[in-house]
DNA sequence: GCCTGATTTTACTTTTACGTAAATTTTTTG
DNA sequence: CAAAAAATTTACGTAAAAGTAAAATCAGGC
């Protein structure tokens, strides 16, 4: 059995629906050199390969980069790890980004941790109040 | 002893030197009424309070949020638990934030996987070559 | 008390990430 | 094949988040 619709190629509106993006959204990030549709005539097709590109944008969208980081990002994976040098640049981009996602991990943490308090002195508030949750 | 350089007020070039950012970005968040520096004639003297206020905002910036949302992040930790009514809306809107939270540190641990695994093919590719790190 | 540098106000400009509209294909469907 | 629906191109518009420039004002040191 193959795997769950494992299409060919995912129309332009097929994929503004699944992701909930405008065909504007999708022709921008193309024109930004983020994927690269094949063409038939004039229409764009899009590989499997292309959604997943568009699912690594979102979620880099979700954390708040802007499209030239996603564009790093996005060229991380891509780079074909070639040559000695070029290897360990690689891995210090490598090495950044992560620093980059684990300041937003700790960021994040600490919010939760507020958030969580907040809703602790709610709840003990309402427990005063003897009202239920 | 009191605690290390609890200082009275801060001026506007000592918080744009702490944070990295201009003057006029910290007279714009007050624009957007995110804080609320007291005047001494014009000009502006920040609290420790309107400090911890910019801190807020900084790691809402690194997390992405938008003005707006920082807006509501902020205002979350300002309501004081009043009436069960706004208790139960205060608690809907915290448990909100931490799901918008939660999705941002999923997205981070799938990015910073893959960053691990670019990373192990180089090294992998480096050991081949005989190359040190 | 004046000079120098910091601060403020006002207003126009810029960048990013799309939105929107119009005119033109292109594709699909009866 | 004709009509409708979908897709494309071109171009101007916009909101958010500041940048920048100019002119005026203020504060602190000598």
């Amino acid at each position: 059995m193959k795997s769950p619709e494992q299409k060919q190629f995912y129309t332009i509106t097929e994929l503004t629906r699944e992701f909930g993006v405008s065909t504007r959204t999708i022709r921008f990030y193309e024109d930004e050199g983020l994927i690269q549709p094949i063409r038939r005539g004039r229409t764009r097709l899009f590989k499997p390969s292309d959604r997943r590109l568009l699912m690594l944008i979102m979620r880099g969208k979700r954390l708040g980069f802007s499209i030239a980081e996603i564009r790093e990002i996005i060229s991380i994976y891509k780079e074909p790890p070639g040559e000695s040098g070029q290897l360990k640049l690689l891995i210090q981009r490598v090495i950044e980004k992560r620093d980059q996602l684990l300041q937003k991990r700790t960021d994040i943490d600490e919010t939760i941790a507020e958030l969580d308090q907040v809703e602790e002195q709610c709840l003990g508030r309402m427990a005063e109040l003897g009202v239920g949750t």
